[in-house]
DNA sequence: CTATTAAGAGGATTAATTTCCTGTTATTCT
DNA sequence: AGAATAACAGGAAATTAATCCTCTTAATAG
């Protein structure tokens, strides 16, 4: 919860950090020098005024300051959550994906074999990286790009994803359909059926979320 | 630093939170349905719109959700928008792009207007992303996706581009022919057709290096 | 001490966000 | 399968935030 208060304090705050008056920092974010006036925080009907996320992005562009540390102003202590820093994250081939020993009964990767590529935190612990090779996946994935896949993520339909068979085969496609018994996957290259699964001849189903082109 | 997609990203993560639509979420806050619409996003004009602090305030009311938890969704969304490994990169809506101001003569970002996030590096200092909206980049591209843009990056036939015309257009197509007087681009959506340029209304064109999916 | 500039009060105007509204599509319930 | 309800697109209207403006007070420079 926020209040109306601890945001305009937090705005005062921030000028002060930067040897600024309120009227100064308006300037410095390219907004009118009267924008955060005080006696413009209370209407005269005594309704509160709230600034719009876009001036407070304004502030926070104009004095390099982070989401968090405007936060940090606003209540008063440190955010919560430590600042995640870009890690390495497994990569392996499609090809060998398939093959026996490189992801866990969920979906996860494990064992030896895999590379490291360094990406930011897509807030999985669990994300790894794919490389397409082929052209199974055409037009959307080429051969040579790579994928990186959230286990984590929440999929829905439309989504892209990754799903590894029963059978040991591991697949970019996307869903089109999931009920409670199977799932309908649509291949984008029409050279390549569109599939049906049932459910228990899935190992697991993973989203994409990101794309080299 | 915050962008306006990552705001908007955040709503609908709290949503998703709570089990909630995004117009389920508004209702439960006291605020119109339709107030959270991802049509409203952004407008016609291309001006991206920004919810109110006080809208944000009796989300987080509605929800019993505090302002650093807030802070974790905005911040703990997908790799882009970290200050993590690589640097701050330009991002702006493609709605925007094409209005004047925002590229230099060789396609290089300039000027006041762009939000920055953080992205591992792509060797490429005058990097960039953009944010997608509409539906004419389908099915490759879909609103809300965020495609990194490498100026330096070679371009070769088959790659995924953009494109600005002298006109003031900013396209994403694929390449499918480079001669020494024209260009031709593929539409990868059907009601949209394939596109032919000479060079000389070509202002630049580069080349599409990731994209969120 | 005086002149100049910055800050800020507060009203009017403009621009932006939210609400209201109609309609279509999707989802849920029976 | 059909009815009811929710979600959401998107335009118009209402409300709210920012800008423009005039003026007074405070701070700074000379």
């Amino acid at each position: 919860m926020v209040t109306h208060w601890q945001i305009w304090k937090a705005i005062d705050k921030l000028a002060e950090l930067y040897s600024l008056s309120v009227s100064g920092l308006a300037k410095q974010a390219g907004l009118d020098p009267t924008t955060f006036n005080k006696s413009k925080r209370v209407l005269p009907s005594g309704k509160e005024r709230w600034p719009s996320m876009e001036s407070i992005s304004k502030i926070l562009e104009a004095t390099q300051t982070s989401f968090e540390d405007f936060t940090t102003l606003v209540t008063g202590q440190a955010a919560i959550g430590k600042e995640s820093q870009g890690k390495p994250i497994p990569v392996i081939g499609f090809a060998q994906a398939g093959t026996g020993g490189f992801f866990g009964d969920s979906g996860f990767p494990v064992g030896a074999g895999w590379d490291h590529v360094s990406f930011p935190d897509v807030g999985d612990d669990n994300a790894y990286a794919l490389e397409v090779s082929g052209d199974s996946m055409e037009p959307f994935y080429r051969a040579g790009d790579i994928i990186v896949v959230s286990p984590a993520a929440e999929v829905r339909r439309g989504d892209r994803v990754v799903v590894k068979t029963r059978e040991g085969e591991v697949l970019a496609k996307q869903l089109t359909r999931k009920t409670a018994s199977r799932i309908e996957l649509h291949s984008w290259n029409a050279s390549h059926p569109d599939l049906v699964f049932p459910l228990e001849e899935i190992d697991w189903m993973a989203r994409i979320v990101w794309a080299s082109q």
